[in-house]
DNA sequence: GTTTTTGTTTTGACTTAGTCAAAACTGTGA
DNA sequence: TCACAGTTTTGACTAAGTCAAAACAAAAAC
């Protein structure tokens, strides 16, 4: 069952190294979305985590993906991608990075971050409040959206 | 009716003016809406709205605001306060600034723009993408719970 | 001042996103 | 292997937002 060609147990593999690391138990809930989110890569909301799990033929609960995301969350492992109002989109990246949202299509694209971790901005100094993070959401016309909008001639 | 103590009749005048200007209808739920956010200030869920225009005696159905708070958007008049996944909040402020939100309480304040107008940060060039508008939102500890989590002396 | 036109509001049912609590289960350490 | 937390699971529930069609009212035309 080593297979060279059986990566899906590498990034399971990972994900349970990952989890201990965290302190936390490597459950098959867990284990599965943190691989799901390492390896299907993007900004994906829970349904969406449910949908791809049950199409790989491990379908889990609704209700167990929430758990898990939120349990991950407060690990760090997973970070919730700050795109607006909505339904949150999660993402199991390493290093601290904002996004771009298209108005056009709602898009979501990674922007790297001038700093690499947080907080990246510097709070003003007026708000009496301790700053941990500061995330930054692009907004505007993606290159596919934006020629749509202003007449489609080249 | 014009008495000197009556201040809602002015916002409703000022709302009225503004509504003409943006080439928008005056109606009533629009007015209704608008002059309640310049006066109460702060950033309003749709619900919110909803409650305090019952409370004022002058209520109208949640579709329209949902209605109002889309269209007075799109004409610039009302700003939807980016502050994380959930319901979306609206203000009608007037200069773009950005906001600070509470990890404890969840309280929402305003963070002055060092611009003052968008887009106040410059988009990385690796981008590729028409960007208007860049939201910061901060996230951290307020005043008030910052002392109650890393414990309570002083 | 009345009528007309057209944009807006209203209604009610519906979808989607997220929460809650209690019972069943399963990693992990003894 | 056992036991005990910590997790998962279940199902019902609340909250947030959307849709479509009929009723209405603001602004323009007469």
């Amino acid at each position: 069952m080593s297979g060279a060609r059986d990566t899906g147990a590498d990034f399971e593999a990972l994900a349970r190294r990952r989890l201990h690391e965290a302190g936390l138990r490597a459950t098959q809930p867990r284990v599965l979305v943190y691989s799901l989110l390492r390896e299907a890569g993007g900004h994906r909301s829970v349904d969406e985590i449910v949908e791809l799990l049950r199409q790989r033929g491990r379908p889990i609960p609704r209700m167990s993906v929430y758990n898990v995301v939120s349990d991950l969350q407060a690990a760090s492992l997973l970070m919730c991608a700050d795109v607006g109002p909505g339904r949150a989109l999660y993402e199991a990246g390493e290093t601290w990075h904002h996004h771009f949202v298209c108005r056009g299509c709602g898009d979501v694209q990674d922007v790297e971050c001038l700093e690499g971790r947080k907080p990246c901005l510097e709070p003003p100094p007026t708000l009496d409040a301790e700053v941990d993070e500061a995330q930054v959401i692009f907004r505007g016309l993606c290159h596919r959206c934006a020629p749509a909008r202003e007449g489609p001639r080249d």
